[in-house]
DNA sequence: AGATAATATGACTGCATGGTCACATGACCG
DNA sequence: CGGTCATGTGACCATGCAGTCATATTATCT
């Protein structure tokens, strides 16, 4: 989606420009990102940046291309689990989006925004990624069902709502929770305490999917 | 919030302006609501517009006013059942939520906004309405674990964040599942299939949170 | 050195916004 | 009728934006 001329720069000025952006659509939704602030903030000239990109909607997508492509570098790194029973890998999934989260805060803000934000123009790539989510659910749900670990009589499309509705806030909980910010996410690794507490709000989480909030009475 | 003037208006010209209003901040997050375009839409000038309200933040503060007062009036209409036990409790408020935003979709979207969104201002009014949820659940959490309906050794806060999580988007799931519209929603009632399509999520929902998905394998 | 192509630049256009203000209109009262 | 007060009005200001373009700078190659 970028030119050529943006590829052609020399590392360092285009990675401040990336991260200038990156960070500009972290803190502000597609209409309130200014590129006239970006281009202030990198230090490089309005009409540098349009020799870069066609238009605004142009970096945009391009960050979700970036952010896209370090989820799948982050997968790549870890062997997927192979034959895990439904809860597990839920849990594994938990693990997955918060390791995402903790190594790119910024990325994973301008991500959810673009999921989950409202947008100025509608596009389809996005619109199947919005859907992915519970596509993915659904089916891990049925497979639940199939390999007998989730009841039979489950009410699927409720308990994908369910699934996706903590999974979208998980990130957000989990920061406040364990009393972090994107800045200190930045600045320094989790301590293994902070691991810890997150490992056990995993395990909270999938015991209450799992048995629900319910004594046996 | 309003000036007198604003109360002094004629009804149907008030009213006017406020269905406008409402209309404006449901469709557009604070910054994206232009108070230039509900003057033109309304039919009112601009200068009249800020001899009714200080600014733009008055107006909106306004509404959720507005909200609020339209909130507490159904409930007002319905008794409040006393000695429910929790998970009675929940479906009733699950329900409450949903009649609220069946009977005003434009509010409940501008209230949804002002509590999950982002606003250019701090308010103090709106953090605590923001955290009275939270604290509300965890009341209830805590109630029914005293009462037995709850496991005792339940973790809490993530239960409460798993109930706060649902919740907040119970209304968008209520819609696609019923396929309705804030539009269709204002200009015709539920029918007695869609009220028990509704109810039978309810009951799906709870039994999720009551008993969980796993089968007891 | 000279010529050609690639890149950088920031003033500029057109547009929309929130908010102001000097003035116009209308209502009520003696 | 005249005077006073409440209300209505829209041109106007400062600001910020996305995007353009003529011009200047720098690289590259002969």
């Amino acid at each position: 989606m970028p030119t050529d001329t943006f590829f052609n720069l020399p590392d360092d000025k285009r990675e401040r420009f990336l991260t200038v952006a990156i960070d500009e659509f972290a803190d502000n939704d597609y209409r309130n990102a200014s590129v006239s602030r970006i281009c202030r903030e990198a230090g490089i000239a309005k009409g540098s940046f349009y020799q870069y990109f066609a238009d605004k909607k142009a970096l945009f997508m391009y960050l979700l291309d970036v952010a896209v492509a370090e989820k799948r570098a982050l997968l790549a790194q870890i062997e997927v689990p192979e034959g895990m029973r439904l809860f597990a890998k839920l849990r594994w999934l938990f693990e997955m989006q918060a390791q995402f989260d903790f190594a790119h805060p910024r990325l994973a803000e301008v991500g959810s925004r673009a999921l989950y934000g409202e947008l100025p123009f509608r596009d389809d790539v996005l619109e199947t990624l919005r859907e992915q989510a519970t596509v993915a659910y659904r089916q891990m749900v049925l497979e639940g069902i199939a390999e007998g670990s989730v009841r039979e009589d489950v009410a699927v499309d409720t308990a994908v709502f369910m699934l996706v509705s903590i999974f979208n806030e998980l990130g957000n909980h989990l920061q406040k929770r364990l009393n972090l910010t994107p800045q200190t996410m930045m600045t320094r690794q989790l301590t293994p305490e902070e691991w810890a507490e997150a490992g056990q709000i995993f395990d909270d989480l999938i015991q209450l999917l799992q048995n629900g909030l319910g004594s046996a009475e």
